[in-house]
DNA sequence: CTCACTGGTGTGGTCTGACCACAGTACATG
DNA sequence: CATGTACTGTGGTCAGACCACACCAGTGAG
């Protein structure tokens, strides 16, 4: 066997990746336990955990202590999930800088809203309306203002369908609420700023609705690229 | 201490996100032992462990055994290191249609080949140049012709500069090799299809080159959804 | 007969202790 | 002064032992 040259735990991930792509594990599906997958690749449990907790953190699976069929390491393939953790970590070790999180938003974000205008059938759009509404209810603080706002971005790339996307603006949702309440301290009003932005937003929804994808991107781009002037990060 | 109501390596896992973002831990430095780091958060040594084990395949860090400045675990925060690890398992798991990649790639490599085109200082494009010189010079094999063909991809998100795209490229590199190649049989030929991409390719560089953007954006997304479509695949 | 309880069983989660291979370093030795 | 060897500390791995948990089957009381 050629799984000497490997860490062990490289070994096990390896083994589940190739289940995976030959059909033999698919989303649903439980992994075998821990000590017999263990026995089975003749590592220690130790490194089938490793393994299995590399999985997890990248969302491919879940895992339910107890037992019955909702126990145990179940394959999920969540889209959004490991992309998160990623970003958020690089953007905690300065892997990426702002600018260019900014420049990837305006990016992926004028695509969707292009999309969701021209999208042949009308989009679903009750997710995005429904934090919009619950921005524009409450008092909230800054902090929740903004989450809700990052969380608003990503529901209009999973309304586009694009799981990819979806799960690339998921990542990078933790980064864009970051940056955005680092930006706080520097707007002149918060008060004026977020009245603002609550109107940008419903341009957008507004745009998409009319099927106007030229102005949904403009309306899009001006609202990150805006904020983001405002806030005079470096 | 609120750390009872996480799993153990979750909370080796915040501590070390904390230091970095606290600035505590810059890249370059040196992770406390294993066995030091378990002993201060009160936890066990395989919990630390599998903390470990997730930094390094997100890469952040990378670990290295023996003595020595050089030993141990040492943050490196590699963009790319993560997310094609992420993008590989996703796509083996089903977790991301083809199409959705696809459609991915024409967003944000026409964004790259748009700001290299109209780029203010010359970008470097060395590294793509090298890579069509390849590709042109010898016989290769379906394989490695097309693997070399999603590092040039890969490459041109480099020149631009970009992190994160250039990540998302990177993590898309082995999903986009795995279509490539998965699109081989259904091509009426492959040497008349190879020849044209190797066209293609000059084509984009040209356009960027001679920094007309919209050329060049054309030029690659007709690149990739004429692949895309020659090979058939669902 | 029905229902609550109670043990058994198998799951992931964790800790401990032990050993290995490795690489740099300090020290003894020529 | 040069060389080589033992030491030390690193990650990598394994084995075994517990724990908490959740389901499930039996068993008891009503």
């Amino acid at each position: 066997m050629p799984d000497d040259d490997r860490r062990a735990w490289e070994t096990v991930l390896a083994h589940i990746e190739t289940d995976l792509l030959e059909g033999r594990l698919r989303p649903g599906d439980r992994l075998p336990g821990e000590r017999a997958l263990a026995v089975e690749l003749g590592v220690g449990r130790s490194s089938v955990r490793e393994a299995i907790r590399v999985l997890e953190v990248l969302g491919l699976i879940r895992t339910a202590t107890g037992s019955g069929p909702s126990a145990g390491a179940i394959i999920v393939a969540l889209p959004g999930g490991g992309m998160s953790a990623l970003m958020r970590l690089q953007m905690a070790a300065r892997g990426f800088p702002v600018a260019d999180v900014v420049k990837t938003r305006l990016v992926l974000e004028a695509s969707v809203v292009t999309e969701l205008a021209g999208a042949p059938n009308r989009p679903d759009l009750a997710g995005s309306e429904a934090l919009l509404r619950a921005m524009e209810s409450r008092e909230l603080t800054e902090a929740e203002f903004l989450a809700l706002d990052a969380q608003f971005h990503v529901s209009l790339a999973e309304a586009s369908g694009n799981q990819v996307v979806t799960a690339m603006m998921a990542g990078l949702r933790s980064a864009i609420e970051g940056y955005a309440r680092a930006g706080v301290p520097g707007l002149v009003s918060w008060p004026a700023t977020s009245a603002r932005l609550m109107l940008e937003h419903r341009a957008i929804l507004a745009a998409v609705a009319s099927t106007d994808a030229e102005a949904a991107r403009l309306a899009v781009q001006s609202h990150i690229s805006g904020y983001y002037a405002e806030t005079h990060l470096t």
